[in-house]
DNA sequence: AATAATATTTAGACAAAACTAAAAATTTGT
DNA sequence: ACAAATTTTTAGTTTTGTCTAAATATTATT
């Protein structure tokens, strides 16, 4: 596959959110920050390689092949996330950019012996699993901060938002993958939380 | 810089062994495994971009620019190839590979964490030196086996040919960076040696 | 159900990086 | 010094991945 190839079934790939949904065109587009007659050009190509699935007005999904070649990517992007986070000191919300050049990198004894000499880590900085070498995955039960009911208190195992300046807001305030957090009050009219976090509220 | 221009720089500054020499455009095809046709394209775009000097039937060379990327591509080559060795236990033959993919990898800071992490080593697996983030090398003496006189011995301190044939010829007979090598004897007729390697001879 | 709005595809072009074949410049041999 | 051999460049194509503009299909509205 070439870099491109990857990237559109990455984008696919998490447009369905792991599932094998159909996705639109457009949506892919957007995913990718290009336009809508790429998507259909390289949709067709990687239809014709077997990859995905494709009708045309009818959207696009990946095939058992797309599958495994979109969690193999990701296995490899959460496994250099955690080398850059436990190895070199990036903070969580520098590593995707790196990773996302990393993970396109092919060897899959680097990958096999970074996985060992990282521990078989289960979960990328984000709280996010990472998939085994057969592309299994181990699905916790999660449940968003805001369905959280008021006056109990759970432990943070990932965040829904991986984008840079959310990652900044939570280190600011000191939250941290397995903190515990108790919710105090929750504003109807917007949907704001005050929480407890190691003895401060927020 | 694109991966292509990169791949360029890069046999540019080997077939000047490091030198700024000027090579020829068919030294740089066949380098490149591509046609002098292809190198005479790239080279102008390499030349209106500052990154090299070139006059057309004279030759090419690489401008103070393109010796800074040059520098900063072996750098990083060389200290994933240590990376790979070191942590990830690859063998010294294996490495040059995916170092090649390793070496595009934009990131300051993943080099420089990189370079820490390994203890800001000096040499790469075969005893290649490292540049400096500032682009210096530290240059050592070294001696071919063959220009060593008959009865003395020496240390062996890096290898001429990288390639992995040759790599693997050298573990097999048990030679590895840091070994004292004494000359036996040198058959006349074809230069080959016969040298005494930790007990062993060969 | 017809029309308006939106989504998607097709057609034609472009840039990057490569190739082939032919032309031009340089080097070599005598 | 001049012809032959070699090297290098030019001109014209190809492939990959992108784009714009136009055409077509689908969905929504009334």
């Amino acid at each position: 596959m070439t870099l491109s190839e990857e990237d559109y079934i990455k984008a696919i790939y998490h447009l369905g959110k792991g599932e094998n949904t159909t996705v639109s065109t457009n949506a892919v587009a957007e995913q990718m920050t290009t336009k809508p007659s790429s998507v259909t050009d390289m949709v067709k190509k990687l239809s014709d390689k077997g990859v995905v699935n494709y009708k045309p007005y009818k959207g696009v999904s990946l095939s058992e092949y797309g599958q495994k070649i979109a969690l193999s990517l990701v296995r490899k992007h959460r496994l250099w996330e955690v080398f850059l986070v436990k190895k070199l000191y990036f903070s969580w919300d520098e590593v995707h950019e790196v990773a996302e050049q990393l993970e396109h990198i092919k060897s899959e004894k680097l990958i096999d012996q970074l996985d060992k000499y990282l521990g078989y880590p289960e979960v990328d900085p984000h709280g996010d699993p990472i998939p085994s070498k057969k592309g299994e995955f181990k699905k916790t039960v999660k449940k968003l901060l805001n369905e959280v009911p008021m006056g109990t208190s759970g432990i943070c195992v990932g965040v829904k938002d991986s984008s840079p300046p959310f990652l900044k807001f939570l280190d600011k305030n000191k939250i941290a993958l397995g903190d515990t957090i108790l919710v105090l009050e929750k504003e109807e009219f917007d949907g704001s939380l005050y929480i407890r976090i190691k003895e401060s509220k927020i």
